[in-house]
DNA sequence: TGTACATCAGTGAACGCGCGTTCACTGATGTAC
DNA sequence: TGTACATCAGTGAACGCGCGTTCACTGATGTAC
């Protein structure tokens, strides 16, 4: 097949006025690296560049260096975590018990989904989010959701915690736990209802 | 101060017959590396061999390359976890709640005293072990000791499990997603009893 | 309707860097005679 | 007890590589007149 001894890509160059779409092509390509790659170090420039098929000097117009890159790929990462558990909590019920465990379960189905993206994304890095100012608690926001439903089971009468929110905090490291460990090493005989055993009993329910 | 401006080391060469006590040396700078720099490719040949004080093809009698050199730091460091539990364990009493109790503290102690290099040994960087050859499950052995403590409080009736070796399984996840986020973010508001509201309902004690 | 021109969306060559690895070597040290 | 020599424990220069980043450029596209 011709098509795999080409060069990467034949790129239409975007037409006057609309040069932003490569930025989004850019941060595409990057979630893409780390995807497949599961490696922050993977995302080089000139391996996004190569992925978009484009130069790696092509970047540069829109991103100001390869840290402020990795600062945006992360935002995007977290802000699709977020966006992903409350169109969950969305489509859930009223009921408490239901709603937390909704949010477990999209966690966990996000981190099954994108196993080597969570872990650069919780892993730690530091590198690229400490050379790029301060980003704020990037993860938080999950774990806000988290504890407002956990206070919300609390309110209802289903949750014997006795402060919901240092218990969201228990919650969330179980759940991270059970993401990061199973994006680590997905080979291990993980029990089939591991999610259960980790969730239930940190959630306190009656 | 001339030692400032010095060159790192004035090494005094090893007498012969005693070109085996570099090999533990390399070993012991590329741990500080990775304490120091919590990245596993912080870890350079040329990086060991700075702080060794030594040039980097030195280490090439001692070790096969980079990946041999890093999964035999690996596997020191898991080893020297596996250490830290047993020792701890062989100053506990015999009640097993305390056994559990103490396990868990240890494995706490470990990540917290070793943050870094905590954070490479269950953060799954692969490369440097897929491409050394099987080195097996590196971190099953502080979970087998776990699960031990805990059949012992089944059996001892201090614990309610159903099934001891899969809420093992759990706890350690608890434990891990604590001792990970604990080294990845330490400015986080980590609630004063965070280990205990982890550990204690995920070990089902009455 | 034509045409000169400014601008946009990139290209491609080049730089200096640290890396892993190789290889010929050196000088101190122990040993055989 | 001396001395030639093999060996050990390293050194240091060199290689090719991919990287981030810079910089002069190019050619298509829209716009002003």
């Amino acid at each position: 097949m011709s098509a795999a001894t080409e060069p990467p890509r034949a790129r239409a160059r975007n037409r006057r006025g609309e040069g932003g779409r490569l930025r989004a092509e850019i941060l595409a390509a990057a979630a893409e690296l780390l995807d497949a790659g599961g490696d922050p170090r993977s995302v080089t420039l000139r391996a996004v560049a190569r992925r978009a098929g484009i130069t790696a000097s092509s970047i540069y117009p829109h991103f100001d260096g390869r840290p402020a890159l990795m600062l945006q790929v992360l935002r995007q990462a977290f802000a699709e975590l977020s966006a992903l558990i409350r169109s969950a909590l969305d489509t859930a019920g009223d009921d408490p018990q239901d709603r937390l465990n909704t949010v477990c379960l999209a966690y966990l189905d996000f981190a099954r989904d994108h196993p080597e993206r969570y872990r650069v994304m919780f892993g730690g890095t530091g590198a690229p989010l400490a050379t790029a100012g301060d980003p704020g608690p990037l993860g938080e926001e999950a774990m806000r959701i988290l504890a407002g439903c956990l206070a919300d089971c609390r309110a209802a009468g289903h949750c014997t915690s006795t402060d919901p929110a240092a218990d969201a905090v228990a919650l969330w490291l179980g759940l991270h736990g059970l993401a990061h460990q199973r994006a680590v090493a997905p080979s291990f005989p993980w029990p089939a209802d591991i999610g259960r055993r980790v969730a239930f009993p940190l959630s306190h329910l009656t």
